[in-house]
DNA sequence: CATGAATGAGCATTCATTCAT
DNA sequence: AATGAATGAATGCTCATTCAT
């Protein structure tokens, strides 16, 4: 039924929501026992369905884990860019995208445990993994050029220093992902982590 | 043959030389097809012997696992360590961490592709993943304490700001893996990250 | 599939079926070449499917030796208790009774070595072999309940003598497994056998 | 080394001493774990020795098996032998030789199981079982045969009736195997079970 | 749309056994 | 006499996937 870009849009609505229901099952899955252990049948038996009808809507195990990945982005992409454009300087939406970004974290822990999983185990059937994967010109990551689209027009506005936004941008993206992950801040708590991060990325930024 | 906690160094040579070379297998196994289809018997075949002498050496794959891991973190850590302590202030001392930090990543790919693919994807037997598992007391991350001490001992010299060490260590440990990781810095180069790095951490960790 | 304790008759007819044909295998299986040697895929080869689906309609090897067990202990018991009821009095049913269980072995030799193999072999999870297995209050054997059922109430009735019912319970039953174990008597046939045990239990049994 | 007919008395002193802690490592293990899970690796870590060590010593798995075998019935066979020699009269001998025969497996309860777990799980090349194995003519077996002796005696004599004394002989050994193996007698003590054992047999042999 | 039945391929692991030392 | 090193074969079991119904 599904070929890798299938008709979205295309689909009946029951068979939507099957979909949206194995999917969400896979998401709980993979937080629970990570992508190694997560077998369709095993994510069949929490969506309380049977392990064909996942074959039936998703061409493959990969297929699976392409459309969570998908949504998982989208989800926490539209979380974090709602609140930057709430901003109204360079500063400002700055300030919300690493606020936002961590937020998410702490409120989505599931959400971001899976994507993790994925991230690091899925593979092209070129067995490229998807972490190594370079994002294509044309399905650039948008937290990523959102980031350095505010970062950039800092610089122009004057209000930000004279850095490389590429390496900037890592710098910030990269702080934002250890906090879950590093177990040294693993006794900070959000508000502490996200102020001082924010008062950090400030002073480095910053026009001297 | 080897108990969970064997005592290293009470092996014979043949036994030690084969067991370097399973684990290099591993590594470069890992690196070509990832942790989840990484199976004893891939490795064996890569190796060249067969399947029941990788059992005769490891009590289990996680046995396997967990030697590869503690030698990958060792080659590193010494790596980085050996230069850092060339340093003399705190601040060559801080270059020296990151500068080293990023030529390892460069000069040693497989490695550290098989360093990733182990953490997270290998799980305690309680099912924990590796990458939320926090240090013990005991055996604290090396790189980790180190930078943190640098960290210090610059704020006690007056030499840095007054920053909060465990969340600036984050920043600079989270920008060092993005390097490798984050698409939009794949076409910049080594040096080029290196300093430009560098340059950005010194502007946050200075005092104003 | 299949829990612990499963639901039995709510399977439908083609998974009875192959149920049953995969625990006729195993039957033949362990008559054949015996526990030790019985292997799924030995069973599955001989019920020409594939090793796989025993492990699809049984949760175990365990658990397929379970059920084969229950089956035949239940053939057996029927058997024998069938002929049993159709006795008239203590001494009719005694009769019975060895009869009968004599006669069981020799027309399903087969079952009975299937049975000994089981029993001989299998362990719980906590390696407890099943022949040092003490029948628990709920399920006890209900030949053994039978047979002591006929001995005690031929006492009350003054036809038997005072003996110790379960020693004597001990003696028939050790009487009748030894027929075709014990090679002492492999030339003597069923009748002369069946008639001159009837005729030393009666002696032992009666009243002096 | 070791043909299936070596040349007993022929090793040095060193080899047969390996070959008994063998035998007795191999008795312990049946007794634990049981045939199905007592592998050489197993039984040679008992021992403290290496598994080659005893390929070395014997040509087999089987070749093991069989000497253990041999020892354990050895061992039984005496010790009721020699109980049953004190006897003068056949009643006496034959007394003796129950009492004997119980009290020798609750003595040696883990040769005891070790000897079921062989007999029930033993196989000849051919798959025979060894529950199965009529005793060749130039082997019989001891026990069995001096129980028959005393029971011809005994009619010889006049003290026994007419009975057949090959099935007079299986209802005594059935009844004895039957002590620890039915759970019907496990709560039943040694004594009691010994002294009304012997009173049902005296009655079931006695001339009418 | 959904499932139960079925399979071939692969998994980690254990086995008895061999052999050079 | 004894062992460590090594292996091919086999084990029970899980997997993603297919297909008739």
């Amino acid at each position: 039924m599904n070929q890798d870009h299938k008709p979205e849009g295309k689909q009946s609505f029951i068979a939507a929501a099957r979909r949206e229901q194995i999917i969400e099952a896979a998401v709980q899955t993979l937080d629970d026992i990570g992508y190694v252990n997560a077998s369709l049948a095993k994510i069949a038996k929490r969506a309380g369905i049977s392990t064909a009808l996942i074959s039936y809507h998703f061409s493959d195990k990969n297929d699976l884990m392409n459309h969570l990945l998908i949504k998982l982005v989208e989800r926490s992409t539209s979380y974090v860019l709602e609140r930057v454009a709430q901003g109204n300087t360079p500063e400002e939406k700055l300030e919300a995208f690493i606020t936002a970004s961590l937020a998410y974290q702490v409120t989505h822990p599931a959400h971001q445990t899976a994507l993790i999983e994925i991230i690091f185990n899925a593979r092209t059937p070129e067995q490229v993994p998807y972490y190594k994967l370079g994002a294509e010109e044309d399905e650039e990551d948008a937290l990523v050029s959102t980031l350095q689209h505010i970062l950039r027009e800092g610089q122009q506005q004057g209000v930000f220093g004279n850095f490389h936004v590429a390496i900037m941008s890592n710098v910030i993206q990269g702080a934002i992902g250890e906090f879950l992950l590093n177990p040294s801040t693993k006794d900070v708590d959000l508000e502490t982590y996200s102020s001082e991060l924010i008062r950090i990325i400030q002073q480095a930024t910053m026009k001297l």
